[in-house]
DNA sequence: CCTCTGTATATTGTATACAATTACCGTCCG
DNA sequence: CGGACGGTAATTGTATACAATATACAGAGG
């Protein structure tokens, strides 16, 4: 049986929509990802404000975020269209929100204090209970686990990090994995979370980095077996 | 004798100022950095038009650019100032940039090829000549410099880590510690970037990562004790 | 004297009209 | 027939007017 992926969207804050220019961004999102957006598709901003209901100006405000989390690009001539990206690149992706998520793990050891293991024990706790279901309860599952690590960011208490790390787990992945997640991939996830929460408690920052690599190199392996069918390594 | 900062300003393209957004984004930029911004200052949009000269539009466009740049913050009722970086933040920005750096000149280790090394060392070359003059020409060094990891990153060919990276080189470090540097460090610079360029011809990825590593990671230092006083380790 | 609240003011957010660019396409010339 | 040229349509870039929102301040009530 074929679930989907641990690590994913922290970024969507879904709440808020207040701001034209937050609709454009959550509703161009969704069309990119689960609507009819696909890989190399020209937009225009007309077209954007079709999509999004609001007009130009906000409409490009958040082509901007777009860009800069390369779900859109821009040719030379400064057309829009929907981001191809090649195996390379995903893989970097892994690699780089590897080495940036160990590093908010380090950082979050460090500051680690008894509520902030309570929240994380809380969270996946909710987690676990979702994935143990006779049918796993797939939304539930993503949602305590973009809490998770957004708790761990968090704790990590660095801007500068919370500016970048978003920015990485975007979901062309997810979207192109969706459902390859085997019922004991989603219970490994959870049991890599119990162990941070022990390397936090212990405040031994190699060890959470260590699990947090491990997570994330699973989650990148694994995403390879189910998309081309070989191990990178 | 005192010069200025190994690492710098990739980003800046300092051409093409066409666009009406990319002169706001340069004049505001330039105004934060080294003209009458200081960190913490209010900055109303209307404000930023008298700075840049045109109107709320592009200044909008290039605000969401120095806002990803952090050279710009907003404040919670989306008040704008320029930023004032902790010392934490300073130090996270080094930390993440030695990561990113590293993992960008692994990556170009592996691509390398005789053109590539051709143009390091006619860079490196000028960037040697430049600080053994009586008086370092510390302008054509920074150039030299910024041309030298703009190098490495093209060759590493990761489109994200060209997103993510010069956000992390940029300037509030570079004017708090202009002229820190003395000659024997900007010599050093150089001979790091001859032994970068040795890692890369033995396509030694480990090698050159290591040495990248390391030069951030002094200079990282160097402004520790120029700035503070006294050394992180 | 403090706090709360309502109103005026300042500031940001949005829509739209217009300007500048770029692409598209038919035509002309070689 | 192919390629360069030019005109037109499409698209992006900019300015500005207006709307929504937040702050600041004054005055009333406790």
């Amino acid at each position: 049986m074929i679930y989907s992926l641990p690590g994913s969207d922290y970024s969507a804050n879904s709440l808020s929509m207040s701001r034209a220019s937050d609709t454009a961004y959550e509703k161009i999102r969704r069309f990119i990802l689960y609507g009819g957006g696909h890989p190399g598709m020209q937009l225009t901003e007309e077209r954007l404000c079709d999509i999004s209901g609001v007009s130009r100006t906000p409409v490009r405000d958040a082509v901007q975020r777009l860009e800069n989390e390369m779900l859109l690009v821009r040719s030379a001539s400064k057309r829009l269209s929907v981001a191809d990206w090649s195996d390379d690149e995903i893989d970097e992706m892994f690699a780089l929100r590897a080495m940036l998520e160990c590093h908010a793990a380090e950082r979050a050891a460090q500051r680690m204090d008894a509520d902030g293991l309570r929240r994380l024990r809380d969270v996946n706790g909710g987690l676990t209970r979702a994935v143990q279901r006779a049918t796993p309860d797939i939304a539930t599952f993503l949602q305590a686990n973009r809490q998770f690590h957004d708790l761990i960011l968090e704790y990590a208490q660095s801007p500068r990090l919370s500016k970048l790390l978003p920015a990485l787990v975007e979901q062309p992945v997810v979207r192109r994995t969706a459902q390859q997640y085997s019922k004991d991939d989603l219970m490994q996830s959870g049991k890599d979370h119990d162990e941070l929460i022990a390397a936090f408690a212990a405040r031994d920052q190699d060890w959470a980095g260590a699990v947090m690599t491990s997570h994330i190199r699973r989650a990148f392996h694994s995403f390879h077996l189910a998309t081309r069918g070989s191990d990178p390594a």
